[in-house]
DNA sequence: CGGCAAATTGAGCATTGTCAATGTCTGTGG
DNA sequence: CCACAGACATTGACAATGCTCAATTTGCCG
């Protein structure tokens, strides 16, 4: 079951290609990656804070999360990732990571020796140049997140989330029109939204009684997306989706 | 006082050394860029929200930062700059801006036309590289302050960020070691913190009564260092220094 | 000295956290 | 197929952190 390295590979191609006009020679440096592909069970951590990591990420299918632990044993996630997405680039250029990135669900992680990543982004910069893009989305994701957390109560940061985590699996073909699977427990919803655990219950049952969603297991159905959009104040524009969606000019002016 | 053309990219020149080994032709290169600068007064927008910028900036001096609005009118920082800082790399790359940048104290700001940016990212990968190192950071700050705004209470929210200022400003030349000007008032602080004006100014009391600093006008003393530290939970891992302060390595593996 | 922006302070209140108990679902072994 | 364990979800009662409103004071600048 676990995808052949070429398969992968295809699909960070295409990922890349949306972010920036690849030619040929792009191409085939990218392919040509040594890659190793492995099953990783939930919630192993793949990269610790402090680490010096000689092999860079990436996640080929499942959930995995980013987040960083503070003195007094608090966790705060910072960021949930989903097929096709680098866990961590910054790592192939900086020298020590700064937070955890762990697996959510059981997930099949694309392995890339840093000096392979290096070599590709020196020898090829349109390739870098679409890899920094790709980390370029993911910071305007954490500043978002900062106003999320810092400005919203928590019925909007509650439904802001929801609201996020819909819209990017809708673009990864994960969600129908109604709704999708929210892949982590309360607990996990509370450490990402920075809230106590009860009260993102409580939050979650308001939405319900509200009908800004419909809950049923893990499935999280949205009757009508813009009620649940104006309850969060979510606006996609940070999600950056014009360089993201094939066909809205990724690469304008260049 | 505007300062030159060269010293302004020498400045840059010397900021991306620490970040990667340039080579003659890219220290060639990026300071053959052409450049405008201009002195701005306090509180201007640099970039707003919804633009598609065709020129990048670079702080040359003063204070700057970047906020987005809430929906109902909100505001919250993400981040502060100051001397030497890139405020806009990542719109060389993304086409619609997600949030404000506005200088905070009388700046001086260069101009750089973004075709000229990508081009010079894309023909000397090296100098691209190391501007991504610094867009890195930035993003590795950003989490730092979803952790801070996430987690911490709001004393040892401001006392982190007090923290942090602390030690970019002292990186960058600009406090003694005792302490230094904080050129912000107590709402700005309230906006970046996630708090409101009157908690900030309680909280500030309660560290001066506590003797984890001492104010007079703008200048913040720190008589102990160690205890501010430990009161905000501050490890300056996040900060990267050792890809910032000469010497430290900047650029080990390749 | 007047005029403002910024800083302080007090009082009352709301959102959200903590503690602790109970309910529900799922998978496993017998 | 049932019983049970463990993880997750839900609920109530109470406490506390932090917010809002509103009034004052202080410092700065012409």
């Amino acid at each position: 079951m676990p995808e052949s390295r070429k398969d992968v590979l295809s699909q960070m191609l295409r990922k890349l290609e949306l972010r920036a006009t690849l030619d040929d020679a792009d191409r085939k440096a990218l392919l040509a990656l040594p890659t190793r592909i492995q099953k990783v069970e939930p919630s192993v951590y793949l990269i610790r804070e402090g680490d010096r990591p000689d092999q860079s990420c990436v996640l080929v299918k499942g959930f995995a999360l980013r987040h960083k632990m503070t003195e007094d044993g608090g966790r705060q996630i910072i960021s949930f990732h989903l097929d096709g997405d680098f866990l961590d680039l910054e790592d192939s250029l900086l020298n020590i990571a700064d937070h955890n990135v762990q697996t959510l669900t059981r997930c099949e992680i694309a392995f890339i020796p840093r000096s392979a990543m290096r070599e590709l982004i020196l020898s090829y910069p349109t390739v870098g140049m679409a890899m920094w893009v790709d980390t370029l989305i993911d910071a305007s994701i954490y500043r978002e997140w900062v106003v999320n957390v810092g400005k919203r109560d928590g019925f909007a940061r509650v439904a802001h989330l929801l609201c996020e985590f819909g819209r990017r699996l809708e673009v990864a073909g994960l969600a129908n029109a109604h709704g999708y699977d929210l892949p982590m427990t309360q607990e996990q919803l509370a450490d990402a939204t920075g809230m106590s655990l009860v009260h993102v219950n409580r939050v979650l049952k308001r939405l319900g009684s509200e009908q800004l969603i419909k809950r049923k297991r893990k499935f999280v159905h949205i009757p009508d997306w813009e009620r649940l959009r104006s309850a969060a104040g979510f606006s996609e524009l940070y999600l950056h989706l014009d360089q993201v969606v094939r066909g809205h000019r990724a690469d304008r002016s260049l």
